[in-house]
DNA sequence: GCGACTTTCCT
DNA sequence: GGAAAGTCG
């Protein structure tokens, strides 16, 4: 089947050797050309940030060494545009195949449909494959063939499922090169010198590269996995796996990470071990919502930037770049939640029990919108990952039919007497607390002066008082909820008078821009091309290694006096509507190929994304068109579900989305935007 | 062992 | 807010 020409085996974030489909079905088809592009441009706000990068690299080196030892290089290419560039090492290696492995985040997914047709149109055989999930997104349905909106009905289907996921495949015992000769290497700088120094620590604690993850695997299953259950809510323990980062990357197929869990867990039932088992099952979980973030980001791919649940487009988040700030820096008043952003600001790394206590005070305390948070802990994180904490982040803030209440807020001072019962926790990162008792660690507001004193603790000055009080937060919470019904009301009411035009502009339902003077994301007012490909951004925030010296850093805030100019530059881009060619006439009169590209950081992408969506997805076509099960298989748009469309925000914009921003970007607002398979093919 | 009550957890 | 699990008489 490979007709003389050799594979390119396209490496994204399945950076493995091992249980890699792609690879493997390069090596059987023949001689095999390996290619990462590292092309983060085209992430716009979501450029990886630093510490993403630094293990990045790490990856990548220990994959070229692992793929030179089977025979072959890992051949790096530098790209503003990931599609040319793939077509580039086509044409320089000869190629007559292109195989890859599937990603579920919306700019992957278009991105890699592209790629499909734009290949295939050259003779290209273009085959993908399953390699980052247990089931695909679109073989997990209800009764009614419908995709679940709530995590345990999804769970539970993936585990009862009448098969079971692929065994994992082994590593091909070695690999044919093919001839890269004319297809050098672009040397990837992934961190500069300034990064360097602040990245020196992280290699102390982590260890990237798929067989460092294999043995993180294994160390865990034979060691914390038991206790799992006891111990996961623990914020100080090692008694999580750790593997997150290694997932990310795909550093660890995530069957083996099912086969090897459920095989001691069947040991662990034979013996009785109870709890053991109920670990194992708790553990799975998280790989469960690993699974449900990719499946909600492939039916709804807007999840990373607008609610699932309308209504809370609505909220009134309070825009208060102090808060935000202080929050960042450990700096609320409240220990627990201090000390998680402190060991984020310094290691890259939370505990997930303290994700959800930083991100709940985030959002449900400060009322500070939930997508800067995420787009902080996208530039913070080791593991940063656009599914995970788009789930994580709309878990937090109440917008996922199963999410937490919006209404309850949880008070950091409980958390943290659950989650670290002595103050370790706290005295570790907070070392001004050092010295304060554990009755009065979680809540120092309450302790008596004497204490304090003792403590050599003065409030308000080495330690903050709260920011906000839970009761004033409670009340500001309960008021917020009121304008927000209030607001819903009125949309939806103008909506059924057909004079939602008048509501004008709110607000409340425009995308608030991501604070622009946080030194995480690009400068304003500059478009991402026009970037040094990497380096000169800075991450002030995550460079000051020095815990205790930050306090004082009192820098004036300049309220940025454009955030709704630059609302519109920092929302994600809108994935536009995508066909293959043979269904391209169905959906042609929804203008699939975009002619108009407001954006100028994606003008170089072209057609890959679209600002104003408004001529596509008419959804006339209610053509779920299916596909031929190999080859060019592409997401396209499926019909309105309207069962959903009661419950759900419509994807392109809320149910009784009054006529804001969105609604005129997405004029035809009743239609759950849905993606259909990317079908595996091999 | 059992029912009423309390606490904990929820993606 | 409601299920599930723990606690006490």
């Amino acid at each position: 089947m490979s007709g003389g020409g050799c594979s390119i085996v396209w490496f994204r974030r399945d950076l493995r050797v091992e249980d890699n489909p792609a690879l493997a079905a390069g090596v059987r088809a023949g001689a095999v050309v390996a290619v990462f592009i590292w092309a983060p441009e085209e992430e716009g706000q979501y450029y990886p940030g630093r510490v993403s990068r630094w293990w990045l690299k790490q990856s990548l080196a220990h994959l070229d060494f692992s793929l030179r030892s089977l025979g072959t290089p890992l051949i790096t290419k530098r790209s503003t545009n990931s599609v040319s560039s793939l077509l580039e090492v086509v044409k320089s290696t000869g190629a007559t195949q292109l195989f890859f492995n599937h990603l579920y985040d919306p700019l992957s997914l278009v991105r890699d449909h592209r790629a499909k047709e734009v290949l295939t149109s050259q003779g290209i055989t273009v085959r993908s494959f399953n390699s980052d999930l247990l089931y695909e997104p679109w073989d997990v349905n209800d009764a009614h063939g419908q995709p679940f909106t709530t995590f345990s009905a999804f769970w539970e289907r993936c585990l009862s499922m009448p098969y079971d996921p692929q065994a994992p495949l082994l590593p091909p015992k070695r690999i044919i090169p093919g001839d890269a000769s004319r297809c050098p290497c672009d040397t990837l700088v992934l961190e500069d010198e300034l990064e360097k120094a602040s990245n020196a620590l992280l290699s102390r604690a982590w260890s990237p590269g798929w067989s460092n993850a294999d043995k993180a695997l294994t160390a865990f299953i034979n060691g914390p996995l038991i206790e799992y259950s006891k111990n996961r809510r623990k914020a100080d323990s090692a008694t999580t796996s750790f593997l997150s980062p290694h997932l990310h990357f795909g550093e660890v197929s995530v069957r083996k990470v099912f086969h090897l869990v459920r095989i001691k867990q069947v040991f662990w039932a034979n013996e009785g071990n109870k709890a053991g088992e109920e670990s194992v099952n708790l553990f799975l979980k998280s790989i469960g919502l690993r699974e449900y973030s990719r499946y909600i980001s492939f039916n709804h791919p807007y999840s990373h930037e607008r609610p699932l649940l309308g209504h809370l487009k609505f909220f009134p988040w309070v825009v208060n770049e102090g808060y935000f700030k202080a929050w960042r820096q450990g700096r609320t008043g409240y220990p627990l939640v201090d000390a998680g952003m402190r060991e984020l600001w310094a290691t890259g790394w939370l505990h997930d029990r303290i994700r959800v206590v930083v991100s709940s005070f985030f959002v449900k305390v400060l009322q500070l919108p939930w997508r800067w948070g995420m787009k902080y802990f996208w530039d913070t994180l080791l593991d940063a990952d656009l599914e995970s904490d788009a789930l994580g982040w709309q878990y937090i803030s109440g917008t996922l039919p199963d999410g937490r209440e919006f209404d309850r807020i949880d008070n950091p001072q409980f958390e943290g007497y659950k989650c670290d019962p002595n103050g370790e926790y706290v005295r570790r990162w907070l070392p001004e607390l050092a010295r304060l008792p554990t009755e009065w660690i979680h809540h120092p507001w309450n302790a008596p002066e004497y204490v304090l004193q003792a403590a050599g603790i003065e409030l308000g000055s080495n330690y903050p008082l709260p920011i906000v009080g839970i009761d004033a937060a409670e009340v500001r919470l309960q008021e917020a909820l009121i304008q927000m019904w209030q607001q819903e009301a009125a949309s939806r009411a103008a909506i059924e008078n057909g004079t939602e035009e008048g509501l004008g502009d709110s607000s409340e339902s425009t995308p608030i821009a991501f604070p622009q003077d946080t030194h995480m994301e690009e400068r304003p007012a500059e478009p991402v091309r026009n970037n040094p490909p990497h380096g000169t951004r800075r991450y002030e925030d995550q460079m000051v290694p020095s815990i205790t010296s930050s306090h004082v850093r009192v820098e004036e805030e300049e309220t940025s006096s454009d955030l709704r100019n630059s609302a519109a530059d920092n929302r994600a881009e809108v994935p536009i509507n995508v066909t293959t060619q043979q269904n391209a006439r169905e959906t042609m009169n929804q203008g699939g190929l975009p002619n108009v590209n407001r954006n100028p950081r994606v003008q170089n992408n072209g057609t890959m994304w679209l600002r104003n969506a408004a001529e596509d997805s008419t959804a006339e076509s209610s053509s779920s068109t299916r596909r031929e099960r190999d080859g060019g298989v592409v997401p396209v748009w499926s019909p309105p579900a309207s069962n959903f469309s009661e419950q759900f925000v419509d994807d392109e914009n809320g149910i009784g989305a009054s006529s804001s921003y969105l609604q005129r970007q997405h004029p035809q607002s009743h239609q759950l935007m849905n993606w259909t398979r990317l079908p595996q093919t091999g």
